[in-house]
DNA sequence: CAGTTTTGTAAGTGATTACTCACTTTTATT
DNA sequence: AATAAAAGTGAGTAATCACTTACAAAACTG
C-alpha cells in the first residue's frame, strides 16, 4: 500500500460519505487526493474495487472491536461494552461509519456488509452464554433485542450527535442490564 | 392526479426501492411505467421532484398510522401497537418502507425525512403519558428505548423477513411491555 | 363547435462520467 | 549501471443521462 493509494482510500471515504457513492465522480477523487484519476484505476481497477477495498478495511476494524468485548470474562461488561460499541465508534471514525450504514441499504452490498463475519458470530454466541449465565429465561432472544437497540442507537447517533443525548442515553441502555 | 401520473409514481417507487435513486434512469421509468419520457418532466418538474411527490406520500401514510396508534386507550396497546408497526408495514408496503428507510441515510433527505411529523410527536408523548401511567420511572428514556427497538426491528426485517422469525421476535418484545 | 388548456410524445442535446491508453518517472532487482 | 517492474500522469472517448423543445392529441369550457 503506497501513499497515495492511502490517500485515494481516505479521500473516497470522506466524500462516500459526504455525498454518497454514486453521487462522487472519480474525477473529484483524484482532485481531492491530489493524483490523477488515472491512478485510480490503477490501483483499484474500478469504482466499484475502490468500494470493495473500503468494505475491507471494515471488516478488519469491526473484527478488532469484536475481540476485545470478547476478552471480557464478566457476561455484564461484555453487554456493556456492546452498548459502548456505537458510541465509540462514532466518535473516533464518524464518516467511516455513517458510509457503512448507508451501504446496509445499497442493493448492492446488502448481503455483503451483512453476512456476519466469524468474528460477529462469536460476539453473539459469546452474549447468548452470558445472558443464560445471568439467568435469563430466553437468551437468545436478549442477544436479537441487544442486536435491535444496537442498530437502533447508532441511528440515533448518526442523526443526532449531541453529546449530552449520548451520555444519559448510553447510561440508561446500561442501566437495563443486568435486569 | 392523472392514472399515468400514478403509474409513474408508483414505477419509480418500486425502481428506487430496488435499484437506488441515483442508479435509476428517468429513461427506464418511463419504460417500465409505458410512458414518454418527457412525461415525467412535464408532470413532476425534475427527478428530485418525482421523490419529492414520493416522499409526501409517506408523510401521510405514517399520518395515518400515528393516528391509528392515538385512538387507543390502554397505555400497554399503545405500546404493542407501536412494536406491530414496522411488521405491518413491511408487510403490506415493503417496497415503500425499504426506499424510506434508505433515504435516511442520503444526504439529502437526512433532515427531510427524519423531522418528526406533528402526528409522530403526538405519538411520542401518548407514550410516554403511557410509560408514566404504567409507573415506569423515567418515561421519556423508555419512549427513547422503543424507538430504537423499533428502528433495529425495522432492520431486521429489511434484511431478513422471514416469517417465523418475525412471529416470535415480535411475541418477545410485547412480552417486555409491561415490565 | 370553436378555442383554450392540459396531457402526451419523439427526437434531440449538452454535460457529465467511468474508464482507457500512450507515455514518463520512480523504485526495485541483479 | 542496466534492466525490469511498478507507480504515476493527462489527455482523450464512448456512453449515459437529466432535461428541453417542437409538436400532436385529448379533454375541458363557453
Amino acid at each position: 500500500m503506497t501513499e497515495k493509494q492511502e490517500l485515494i482510500l481516505v479521500t473516497a471515504l470522506r466524500l462516500f460519505a459526504e455525498k454518497g457513492f454514486d453521487t462522487t465522480p472519480t474525477s473529484l477523487i483524484a482532485k481531492e487526493a491530489g493524483v490523477s484519476e488515472g491512478l485510480i484505476f490503477r490501483h483499484f481497477t474500478n469504482k466499484d474495487g475502490l468500494m470493495d477495498a473500503i468494505v475491507a478495511m471494515s471488516e478488519e476494524r469491526l473484527s478488532a472491536n469484536a475481540e476485545r468485548i470478547l476478552q471480557l470474562s464478566n457476561p455484564v461488561d461484555q453487554i456493556h461494552a456492546t452498548l459502548e460499541l456505537p458510541v465509540q465508534l462514532f466518535q473516533e471514525e464518524r464518516e467511516f461509519w455513517m458510509l457503512q450504514f448507508s451501504l446496509k441499504w445499497q442493493k448492492k452490498y446488502k448481503n455483503q456488509t451483512y453476512t456476519p463475519s466469524p468474528a460477529h458470530l462469536k460476539v453473539i454466541q459469546a452474549l447468548t452464554d452470558g445472558f443464560r449465565a445471568l439467568g435469563y429465561a430466553q437468551p437468545e432472544q436478549e442477544v436479537k433485542i441487544l442486536m435491535m437497540l444496537l442498530d437502533g442507537f447508532s441511528h440515533q447517533l448518526a442523526l443526532s450527535p449531541s453529546p449530552e443525548y449520548i451520555e444519559t442515553t448510553l447510561a440508561f441502555l446500561k442501566s437495563k442490564y443486568p435486569n
